[in-house]
This record gives structure tokens, C-alpha cells and sequence, in this order.
DNA sequence: CCATAAATTCAACGCTAGTTGAATTACTGG
DNA sequence: CCAGTAATTCAACTAGCGTTGAATTTATGG
């Protein structure tokens, strides 16, 4: 009855359920716990489109990655307003992406990449290529400590990320994001901007 | 040839190949991407002698599990010597075990509950049974701040084990443990002594 | 030495997974 | 209006999973 717009070439928008709910399932348990079925189950359509519209499940996997964060918005907020608030900054937008539906890209990659050994690779060269080189990037480190510094805060970042958001531990887990970075930013500007040899 | 220990009940020492490939296996794939059969060619096995010795693969993830941490001997080295130390020595101790074969178990529990509703489960009750009950008591916390300190403790250990031990960023995975001491424990030491409310 | 019970082997069941190919329907450009 | 192409449906295949039960070997206690 309702007319979609029918171009020959790109597919309707029944891909466009598929991805929507390919994200879900894929955000809530994983690409291995997540059946091809019970993706063309949510999208109300059959296992068979699935492959009609993106090949292999894997391939469906990389299409519903695409990270849809623009770098050239969200980095400079982060750099502007002073070295010694970075911290906060990080968490915040860290958090901030998280909560916002865009969220789901990461849950995605950190499930899987923990039971996947080519989810896990991926996961690596994202970290490695794309966010430890912007973080370099947009605080500008001495490029002799960065590896370590950005190392130091992924660890704190994707605890917080399994903690809040996967494993759901209270009370991080329902705390207001304010307090997450109140409590959280001040230790990730330790990781940016502390010593790295002598600690008190 | 070697004559084994022949006790009627309680099997000789089949059990524990598997018992030991078991181990290996899910800590390094977790829980659903482990196959029984799999298992059971790492032994040397038949299938079906998982089943005679443990019944369900269920059963035996949960004997694979059984910490082998004695809390009677870690806990005190963690509170003794004075509480603005705690932060240095909970990591210390957090290293030393998953330095140690005992941090399969860790692995396995991580890898597994990122992708398994049970598993999941599982850990929760683990940090908050266990794990919560324990630091609360060996570093007194004014209960009614506990569980949130833990929460961030939790977190940063979390992101520790999951960026050195599973995801292995460099330089973070090579690094003496020393060195993840002193850099680590000033912020974990933050959020055990550190304020709750204002912070710099 | 023999009966008994555990250890081990083997083959198979039932199920679900990802994937495929052919048949059918719907739609659009000419 | 009519091809032709994309979208959709349907049924099936293959592979691997956890699990089972019966058959067979091994070894020990009496």
C-alpha cells in the first residue's frame, strides 16, 4: 500500500531493517551469538535477503561497523579549552557516544571481539589506526609517550565501557554521565598528562 | 605402561587433561566458541569422556572455574601496610594473578560473558559476591561509598585485563609489571581514598 | 580367578547454523 | 503494455554442534 521509493539500483528499504536490526542483535550479543536467522526474524524477512543484500554474514557485520561518528565534529571538542581538561573531555565524549545510539558500534565490536579472533583483529587495527591516532592527533603528545599514555587510557575507557554499558555493574551503570566524568575524567587526564616514571 | 593411581572412584588422570585443555581452550576463546569436541581432541579424548566425567559443557566451564586464589593469603598482603597504598598493592595482586596460570579463569569469565547470557550472570554475581564483598572488607570503605568505589576500581581493572591480557595493546601488553603498578595504582588509589564529589 | 564396576570407544541422534539456487512475484523503463 | 530486472519466497543442503546409549575393554576387590 505504501508507495517506497522504488530505485532500480541500492535496494528499498527492507536492507535498511536488516541493518537496523543486525545492529541490534549484533550490540547485545555478539557476532558469534547472533544468528543470521534471528536477524531476518526481527527484520520480519527471510534469512535469504540477508544474503540477497550483503553477501556473507561477515560482510554484514563490516556494513553495520561503519562507524558513524564524524571525526571533524566530535575531535576538535575535544582539543579545545585547554590541555589540563582533556580528561574530562575524553570521558565525556566517550560517554556521550556511548549513550547515544551510536553506542551499539562499539558493544558490537567489544563483544565479539572477545570469542572472535578476526572480530578482535579488527578491533585492534580500529584502535590502532583510527582512535589512537586521532587521541595523538588531537592532544598533541610527545610522540615518544603516546603509545603508552593512549594505552593507559583505553584501559580506562573500555572498563568503563564494560562496566557501564555491557556487564551493567551498579551503581556505574545508572550514575548520570556528569558524575561518570567528574568521577572518571581526572584519572584519564592522569593517564594524558601525568608523569609517567615517578608517582605519588 | 606408567601405572597411574588406581582409585575406584573419583577417575585417574583422563579427567584431568581435559580438565586442563578445558581451561586453556575457554580462556582463550570463551565459552561458546569452545567446542566440547575440540576440547577433546586437545586431550587427546574422546568426546564423549567429557560427558562421562563432567555431564554438561556447562558443567565443566563451572569446574574450570573454581578460583584458585586463596583470599586468605592475597587479601591481607593487600590491606597490610597502610591505606594510601591499597591502590598500588590491588593492582599488584590483580597482576601477579592473571600473570599466573590462575588468569585463565579470568580470561575465560571475561571472554565468555561478553556473548553468553548465563556466563554474564555469572560474572556479576562473581564481582559482587566475591569479588565487592572481599575489597569492601579488606579495605574498610565507609559503606555507604563502597559500592561506587568498587564500581570504578572494577572498571579500571577490567580495562587493565582486557587491553593487556585479551586485546594485547602494545606497549601496554609488554610492560614489566612493575611499571603497570606504578602507573596504574596512583589512580585506582584515587578512586579507593580519592573524593567522591570534588575533584581537580 | 572371577565378577563387578569403571573407563573407553563408536556410531548415531536431533538440532541449528550459514548458505544456496531455483521458482515466483512485483515493479519500472521503454 | 510488455519485457526484463530486481525483490522476495521457499525448500533444501552441508556442516558442525552437544549429547546419548549401547558395546567393549580394562582393571580391581574379594
Amino acid at each position: 500500500m505504501i508507495k517506497r521509493s522504488g530505485r532500480r539500483r541500492g535496494s528499498p528499504d527492507t536492507r535498511d531493517s536488516i541493518l537496523e536490526a543486525a545492529r541490534r542483535l549484533f550490540a547485545d550479543k555478539g557476532f558469534d551469538a547472533t544468528t543470521v536467522r534471528a536477524i531476518a526474524a526481527d527484520a520480519g524477512v527471510d534469512p535469504a535477503m540477508i544474503h540477497h543484500f550483503f553477501g556473507t554474514k561477515e560482510e554484514l557485520f563490516r556494513a553495520t561497523i561503519q562507524f558513524p561518528i564524524d571525526p571533524t565534529t566530535e575531535i576538535p571538542d575535544i582539543v579545545a579549552g585547554g590541555r589540563d581538561e582533556v580528561g574530562h573531555r575524553l570521558v565525556a565524549a566517550f560517554v556521550r557516544i556511548w549513550d547515544s545510539p551510536s553506542g551499539a558500534v562499539g558493544a558490537s565490536i567489544i563483544r565479539s571481539a572477545m570469542s572472535n579472533d578476526w572480530t578482535l583483529r579488527l578491533m585492534r587495527e580500529f584502535l590502532t589506526t583510527q582512535i589512537m591516532r586521532r587521541i595523538v592527533a588531537a592532544i598533541d603528545l610527545d610522540p615518544a609517550e603516546a603509545p603508552l599514555r593512549v594505552s593507559l587510557i583505553a584501559s580506562q575507557l573500555a572498563g568503563l565501557a564494560i562496566m557501564r554499558y555491557i556487564i551493567k555493574l551498579e551503581p556505574l551503570a545508572s550514575l548520570p554521565s556528569e558524575q561518570v566524568v567528574a568521577l572518571i575524567g581526572p584519572n584519564v587526564q592522569r593517564y594524558v598528562t601525568g608523569s609517567l616514571t615517578a608517582e605519588t
